[in-house]
DNA sequence: ATCGATGCCGGCATCGATTGCGCATTTTTT
DNA sequence: AAAAAATGCGCAATCGATGCCGGCATCGAT
């Protein structure tokens, strides 16, 4: 069937060892110049590219790398991976893409598929449900490079790239406060998420620092990321149909901001009266009807630190000692009203 | 560094030789029982997994399959994605994508990358750009297994998966002018693109077979499928800015139809006056405000049929002779007005 | 008792590319 | 002119897993 050239054939054709074509076809210093002529002119007559998996088994290693992320088609991380691919492209690394769908299941089966020795490292940005994370630690521990970026695990030592979720809940929380609501929900992601737990402080922070009391009637986690509509949806008709509903939601992610407006439109006949603020990195966020107030994450950028990170472990001699944490800012694009 | 445990550790540790070890690991008709459970034992211990690479150089295959689409960003090929998925990892292949953004340079180094011997078989829907398809043939005729999904390349002899682009076209044409239009414009994708010259054949036909003359100033083609936004907005205004302006555009392709309705938001005063219909896969459409009529295809299906036609060709033992071409059906949402 | 049949397992080559070592020549040095 | 150095290239091992072939023992049959 499918059958190219190999070093072998050309070696054959041109009655020479495949050690000489291979020294030939790379550098060649021990080579004259008029054999690795007739060799490369050769290869290239005859499309000779060499077998990256024989390369890979020799090397043992595969110039790629992994990505775990919940899912491409959310707009922040299909924009990390824009970024991640930049960086691994100009450096020769092939980019392998897995989706968990925020399922935990997935994740393991996803992880240990990249990890046995088809990649050189993993980008990873845990699932929404995932609250084992021995089968990370196991592969780490063995020597396999890890990054995480956005959904972050604290508790391992190695390079983390997220964007400043503090900073950005509690902008997009005062900004609501500014706008005069006094009653402010949070929908948030699964409550074991590194993200979560930052945007919330950032939230609770900025109601603290305006004196408006906290109340946890007013917080709901969606634990599994919003994988299914109906979650999302079940959790803003509680505030809808709150004693005392809010004059504002402010949502932590993506999916959720995107769920919770179509909630809104669905069932709230005063929608307008509700201002949204949210995370989100959709570039439809301004044609959206209810507006919704937003924060964006460099997605981009993070995607291209994680990989150089990652590419900076993989390449180095000597096992990295020293792990960094990089922050980057946030943007808030007020809308509406 | 990282150095999982192989066949000859196990032998080495077990006092057996590989092949008997190698045996008892699968099948291993051969193998008395004892050895077997001594040997599985040991390598569950150890948590043994055999190397896909070596595996992948022997068997001169890699089960993996590489999928060509011009972005995931975009939620129509995020869905196919997922629909290939599904079937790749029920039938124990890995999913590699990779991303062209529309241009031909980067479909010809990804399709290289990834024919080199790393996939089994490729899914492709081809990049706007792309003119000459060289690349694509030569690999072909190799014998490279090519599964063409939504972009197609007719003058080539394999499967292929699309929507019903000319009924879809037609029947969203039909549907804005029986909302009473009159001068119906054609955004349109780049004119090379199979999608673009069925669409545009289903559009011309609702207008001829309603008795409105079809105006080639009314319709526009996106050379580059709208990668850059401006390439969209230079078109909308050109129609907006027409002595005779449209009082509707059919929109041909996902990312063309919110590049349509941002221009139509930041230029038009008068933007309610003018109906949009257009293909869309993207799950926000029911809240964008200037609001979309739209058409979708059924990506979840098409990536399942694709994967499930590429696989078929990979494990045929004898090379396939007659090819299928699918078909599968849209749906109009019609919206707004 | 000898031969054949089986059961169980090891040796070796293989997939494609790389590389240390070593053997020829040729060129340079003393 | 003889010794030393340099040049150009081939042999064979290696990476991990597999599979053909062949060896050795045990058993039953003739």
């Amino acid at each position: 069937m499918f059958k190219p050239t190999t070093i072998k054939d050309i070696a054959k054709a041109l009655n020479l060892s495949t050690s000489t074509v291979s020294r030939a076809l790379r550098g060649g210093y021990e080579i004259s110049e008029e054999t690795k002529k007739i060799v490369l002119e050769y290869a290239e007559k005859v499309n000779f590219k060499r077998n990256p998996i024989a390369l890979s088994l020799k090397e043992r290693r595969s110039y790629s790398i992994g990505v775990i992320v919940c899912e491409v088609a959310n707009q922040f991380f299909s924009q990390a991976i824009d970024g991640i691919e930049s960086v691994a492209y100009s450096k020769g690394y092939h980019v392998i893409i897995s989706q968990t769908h925020d399922s935990y299941e997935r994740e393991v089966i996803n992880v240990e598929h990249l990890a046995n020795r088809s990649v050189d490292g993993l980008l990873v940005s845990l699932s929404a449900e995932t609250k084992d994370y021995s089968h990370l630690e196991k592969l780490h521990d063995q020597g396999l490079p890890i990054v995480f970026f956005d959904r972050i695990l604290n508790s391992m030592n190695t390079h983390k790239v997220s964007s400043n979720n503090f900073k950005g809940a509690f902008e997009a929380t005062e900004f609501l406060i500014s706008k005069g609501c006094k009653r402010i929900a949070h929908l948030a992601n699964a409550s074991q998420l590194s993200i979560t737990a930052e945007r919330q402080k950032g939230y609770e922070e900025a109601l603290r620092q305006h004196h408006i009391p906290i109340d946890k009637e007013l917080i709901k986690y969606c634990k599994h990321g919003g994988r299914d509509q109906i979650e999302v949806e079940i959790a803003v008709r509680e505030f809808l149909s709150h004693d005392n509903p809010p004059d504002a939601i402010f949502v932590a992610s993506d999916r959720l901001s995107t769920g919770c407006l179509s909630t809104m439109k669905k069932y709230a006949t005063h929608h307008h009266d509700i201002l949204v603020a949210g995370f989100s990195n959709s570039e439809l966020v301004e044609l959206l009807n209810p507006s919704l107030s937003y924060i964006r994450q460099p997605a981009f950028e993070m995607g291209e630190k994680a990989a150089e990170m990652l590419i900076s472990i993989i390449e180095s001699k000597y096992p990295i000692e020293e792990f960094e944490s990089i922050m980057l800012d946030t943007t808030l694009h007020p809308n509406g009203v």
